[in-house]
DNA sequence: AGTGATTCTTTATGCCGTAAAGTATCGACC
DNA sequence: GGTCGATACTTTACGGCATAAAGAATCACT
């Protein structure tokens, strides 16, 4: 279930993610959770399972009832919110520029892609209703702060850090469901691929005919890290690649007017 | 939910997925459903309720129980898979080359987009264990037919296409998600952000200040087209600049060697 | 007429998020 | 110090989901 984040009361949600709670104590009680505690067994339990985690599993892990995380948290997505914004608190909030723009980026957005392989769930949860949380702020900034001093427009900006963002993001998306559907099903990667490929060839002989600039596109390939996966280590080829290409766009963007 | 595609018996959804399944009668009732009828069905559904649909809204729409399809589908995911497939049916499966690679890249990135936009479900599709259809092989055939002519080696051809078609996902998720949002809870985009925005600038009154770049991005703004939703407009705009520098890159590319 | 295969429905199981109601525990006030 | 109301948490329950299992209906064949 790829989550719509940002439902619900927006007051509350606001103030869940910017801590602003004013933490009066009256009377019943004393809390044995918190929000930080919820929302860290949260992420730990998305992390192993994937965004598929259910309000029980995270109760469970705390000792609770699932129903005991409402006293807190208004509902899941809520509390998917939280997870993202504060799962992002680990990401750094700066970056030297001493090596120039291009050296940034590319640390940033490394960044990222192990961030999102620490923490796939991530990439499920929706991009297009900022979560409106400080750290997911404090992590564009960033993005930001290294390119707003190459001297190019807001308009070419905002068009550059969307294109970085969604680049790093469909590349991690890429390996990191790699890894959950391996997961998911307990096979390797290669099992799947070779089982599902054998297939196909069988059912379809003359695939490279049917496709050829698809089979051209194989050819070339450069010696596979036999540590990794197949299609991961595609995947971190395509990365790579592809941000070299992404980052001499802008190049030319920067040294153009 | 991000349906994980492809999982099950390889055989069973590949032969599903190339209609490659030998029709021989036997006995009992005449078939009344198809797998096609079933997929555009679920189609249907999927394009007006979003990926979170029902084998049951699916019977519904066919007059049938949830369980009769599965006489004809394996399951959810298997279906998911023939959905996706078959939506990628109405792309080009090849573009003119007489404008030059880069009219051509541009021409299929905006096909995708707008294809995204009449099936934002697609989106959600893992796109990690590719679900090995006759069609997505196409749509990628047809990119790689434009990528190849320019010479350019596989190793560099692979990174090119995964970023421009990470891109145009990217890009697209932000829209196709926008808009999904605001039809779940009825809010117009504009209503959900002002109501965010304010009660944000309300707690956080210092937030210009708190991240001076971010603020610095969003200066130089293009005269927005009334016609379309704020946030709408926005990617939009994104999508067109993001796409730009990356073609630059891909030119660079081109040039040089 | 009977048999077996096939389509489709009915029923049931075990998940899910969460509403509603109940229980236990505390602070504040009389 | 006894009561009252607020709070933390549990129990139970509801409707929805995918789908397993079993049964009913329909056809082709002998």
């Amino acid at each position: 279930m790829v989550v719509y984040a940002g439902q619900g009361d927006p007051r509350r949600s606001i103030e869940l993610l910017w801590r602003a709670s004013v933490a009066e104590k009256r009377s019943g009680p004393k809390p044995g959770l918190s929000v930080d505690a919820i929302v860290d067994a949260a992420i730990a339990v998305a992390d192993e399972h994937g965004m598929a985690f259910s309000m029980r599993a995270v109760g469970e892990r705390l000792g609770r009832t699932a129903m005991a995380l409402y006293t807190y948290v208004p509902g899941k997505n809520e509390l998917v919110d939280l997870m993202y914004d504060r799962s992002m608190a680990e990401l750094p909030t700066s970056y030297e520029l001493d090596d120039g723009w291009r050296a940034a980026v590319t640390r940033w957005a490394t960044d990222m892609w192990e961030f999102y392989g620490r923490h796939p769930w991530v990439l499920q949860v929706s991009q297009a209703r900022p979560v409106l949380g400080p750290h997911e702020f404090a992590v564009i900034e960033a993005l930001a702060a290294i390119l707003v001093p190459t001297g190019l427009p807001g308009r070419e900006l905002r068009g550059i850090v969307g294109a970085v963002n969604y680049f790093v993001r469909g590349a991690a998306q890429t390996v990191a469901e790699a890894r959950a559907a391996g997961g998911a099903t307990g096979e390797a990667d290669e099992e799947w691929w070779y089982a599902r490929s054998a297939v196909l060839l069988e059912i379809e002989p003359d695939l490279a005919k049917k496709f050829p600039m698809l089979h051209l596109l194989e050819n070339d390939r450069e010696p596979i890290d036999p540590e990794l996966p197949y299609l991961e280590n595609d995947a971190v080829e395509n990365f790579r690649g592809g941000l070299k290409v992404l980052l001499d766009g802008v190049e030319g963007a920067v040294a153009k007017p």
